[in-house]
DNA sequence: CGCGTGCTTGACCAATGTCAAGTATGGTGG
DNA sequence: CCACCATACTTGACATTGGTCAAGCACGCG
């Protein structure tokens, strides 16, 4: 991959502290009353990355965190021999932040161009110390991923490739419900197959085909190659939990 | 399960705090300065669970938080149908206490007779806004949880049997060498079978042959059915890794 | 309109799961 | 101390799921 430079854009705009965040309900800015808000600004900057672009690799030591205001990235590890696990897609709202020993875990990668408002890790722990909500916000996100990544052991170590393709758009769904409170039909996925392949522990080819089953079975329906319409979503919801394999 | 009565020792024996924490670096205790940890005292009370014997259940208001001072617990999770997924084990030195939104992710049984000081979690929290030392310790611990949680995706998503439970036994070697420094050879496992079968996405039936194939690859022995002799360390790490599957 | 890339589909294969004996281990009682 | 029993582990034969490899298709970009 030929790494481009990240794009640097102006020292974080007038009127919004940190870009995009109130467009959703944001992690870390959203506790924040607007006042503080503007004073956590002078923290941070804009980034932009272009699709493929790498934000930093595993191992990299973990001088910033970031807030995606706009596009999504990819999170990875390797096996040496070039297998990759995907531990989750980031998207408009999501904090990315923790690390261990100051280290990277995992590769982050833009795969459609994408914005991040960039605070430097020190200066955000140092207001960290001054707002006590910040703090519980970021220890109760904590705690949020790490039942995301319980969930994901349930699915990767005794779920069926139906059923695994089936909670990935539950939660894809889920999580766009989370935001503004309404039911939706519609999942745009902006990522390709090969990618839910590696989230998924699968192939591009099983999920393809199961895609393929889901449509038959009148659960979805594909509107475009990137674009899932959910028919029958409790269909789909007992198909995910391991329900109806009769 | 015929749910005996948890049996509550003694509100924390005289000389000990958080009687035993002390014996290896317990997570949490292990950061307090004498003084401190026999304040801490106060807020705990010691509890002995028997082989089987529940700590909780997943959905459990979480109103407790409790380390971990001899014996092992089993963290699982299940599927309606009754497929279960181990998320880990709690040995001595571990502390338990993450949840979201005060329940409890998962279950937690003891798997032999088990040991441990538990906290009011409120008041656990009071004494941790006095000690700062602590919360980070905690924060760093709920780093280490997640990454470990992605270490283990990895496994789930993308490595073959054989690595699985080569990947198991170089953690359990890990675990016993931060603890005293000095490398290890043997594993005790206190897990049955079917059990490290449920923590690796696996059945006991192959959880079997692949301690039959590490056996005849002399990369272990089994001093008992419950004892691994590990001959060939970096044998073993190189096929954890993904390496030498020719 | 044509090309490239990514998606789909098919045929076949390998790894792991399932089911069923058979064996070892450890605990209990004689 | 030994024999027996229950339980857990191992091993084998076979089934199944999902992976591999290869061809064909289709969408989207130029």
């Amino acid at each position: 991959m030929a790494t481009l430079p990240v794009r640097e854009l102006s020292p974080l705009p007038h009127g919004h502290p940190c870009y995009g965040c109130e467009a959703r309900k944001v992690a870390v800015c959203g506790v924040l009353p607007p006042l503080e808000l503007a004073e956590l600004k002078d923290c941070g900057s804009n980034l932009q990355l272009q699709e493929g672009q790498p934000l930093f690799h595993e191992g990299d030591p973990a001088s910033q965190v970031y807030n995606v205001t706009q596009g999504t990235l990819r999170l990875y590890k390797l096996l040496p021999d070039g297998r990759r696990q995907i531990m989750g897609f980031m998207m408009p709202g999501d904090f990315l932040g923790a690390s261990i020993g100051g280290e990277h875990a995992f590769t982050a990668e833009a795969l459609e161009p994408t914005r991040l408002c960039r605070f430097g890790r020190a200066r955000f722990a140092d207001f960290g110390e001054e707002h006590p909500a910040l703090e519980r916000e970021l220890y109760r996100l904590a705690g949020h991923e790490l039942a995301a990544a319980q969930a994901q052991m349930v699915l990767l170590g005794r779920k069926s490739a139906v059923e695994r393709v089936a909670s990935f758009f539950m939660s894809l769904l889920d999580r766009e419900e989370r935001f503004d409170g309404k039911p939706h039909k519609i999942i745009d996925l902006p990522m390709s197959r090969s990618e839910i392949a590696d989230y998924l522990g699968l192939t591009k080819e099983t999920v393809s085909r199961v895609f393929a089953e889901l449509k038959n079975r009148r659960l979805i329906r594909l509107a475009a190659l990137t674009r899932v319409e959910v028919l029958d979503r409790h269909g789909l919801a007992d198909v995910a939990e391991g329900y109806s394999e009769a």
